[in-house]
DNA sequence: CGCTTTTGACCAGCGC
DNA sequence: GCGCTGGTCAAAAGCG
């Protein structure tokens, strides 16, 4: 689960708090060191305006965080629709049946309400039988909303109509069948139960794929929006630790197969993500450029 | 009036 | 075959 392949490093040294507090000190005493003896009042001027600078530049570097943060997050969520519909098109749809519907989640991407990916990537194989499988996309994504209900239309960007809802043997708490209905021919699906565990975890899994645009792109629960005070430090390690502890009610298998590189990139990006959300950003850059090239390659 | 939610019926796999 | 179970349909109800 150690990031071997992102250097997540990097955050460390550009962590923009660390970093020009200790400037600031320094600029500090260069000028108590040249110009000590220089009245108070002048020095003092000379340092709110050194002040009034950092403050700026803080500000300038949080809003280019912040920025960075939502290219980020568009980036990954464009990413993963990739990656879904190569699968997909990869994979003849053939029979569709729930025969061959072992629940492959190709990639398991855990979302928590702080719209932070996490993902512990699990490939269901079949290591029973069954050549080949009707790779329908599944994601299942797990988002923390104690409010009451599942019923609720649970804003991610789409809009869903409820048109079924079972009660399931190993879970006492129904399962919703939800339709995207933005458009009148998207077959995509989502199914939404509350967590066995944890009554205020949602389990939504996603199936198919949008072939509209996709239009609200902003209310992608981005908690990023903050500009103007510290960048986006929100307690992602505890929701990190529940994620991890929801995430294997399913049944995951430990290995994980050889020709998804891509896999273990989202996986790794998703972790070191987890791992430092101080400085998304910084990764976000090193991974994409990354990414990209073992796209290129790929490809 | 058009939409969504509700909810029981219905259907298809699967195990026996 | 039968029963169980998960997924879908569709009529009715609800809502703005
Ligand atoms: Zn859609």
């Amino acid at each position: 689960m150690d990031s071997t392949w992102v250097n997540t490093s990097l955050d460390l040294n550009i962590n923009p708090l660390n970093a020009t507090t200790p400037k600031k000190e320094s600029k500090e005493g260069d000028f108590i060191a040249g110009f000590g003896r220089q009245p108070v009042k002048e020095e003092n001027s000379v340092l709110v305006e050194e002040l009034a600078r950092i403050s700026t530049e803080n500000k300038k570097l949080t809003d280019m965080l912040t920025v960075l943060c939502e290219n980020y997050n568009s980036l990954q969520k464009n990413f993963v629709d990739l990656m879904r519909k190569k699968a997909e098109k990869e994979l003849l749809p053939s029979s569709r049946k729930r025969k061959a519907e072992s629940e492959d989640y190709s990639n398991m991407i855990t979302i928590n309400n702080n719209g932070t990916t996490e993902s512990s990537s699990s490939d269901e194989l079949d290591s029973t039988k069954k050549p080949k499988e009707t790779i329908k996309t599944k994601i299942s994504r797990v988002l923390r909303t104690d409010p009451s209900d599942t019923s609720l239309v649970v804003k991610d960007g789409y809009q869903w109509r409820k048109y079924g809802q079972k009660v399931t043997r190993d879970n006492p708490s129904p399962r919703a069948y939800f339709k995207c209905s933005f458009a009148p021919s998207c077959p995509v699906k989502k199914k939404v139960q509350r967590s066995a565990e944890d009554p205020s975890i949602l389990i939504a899994t996603y199936e198919g794929d949008h072939n509209h645009t996709n239009l609200s792109q902003t209310e992608l629960s981005l908690g990023s929006t903050n500009r103007g005070s510290i960048p986006i430090a929100t307690p992602l390690r505890a929701s990190a630790g529940t994620a991890a502890t929801v995430t294997p009610a399913k049944n995951e298998v430990e290995d994980t197969e050889a020709p998804a590189i891509q896999k273990i990139l989202a996986q790794q990006m998703a972790s070191s993500l987890t791992r430092d959300p101080n400085f998304t950003a910084a990764l976000a850059a090193a991974i994409s450029g990354r990414l990209n090239q073992t796209r290129i390659e790929k490809l």
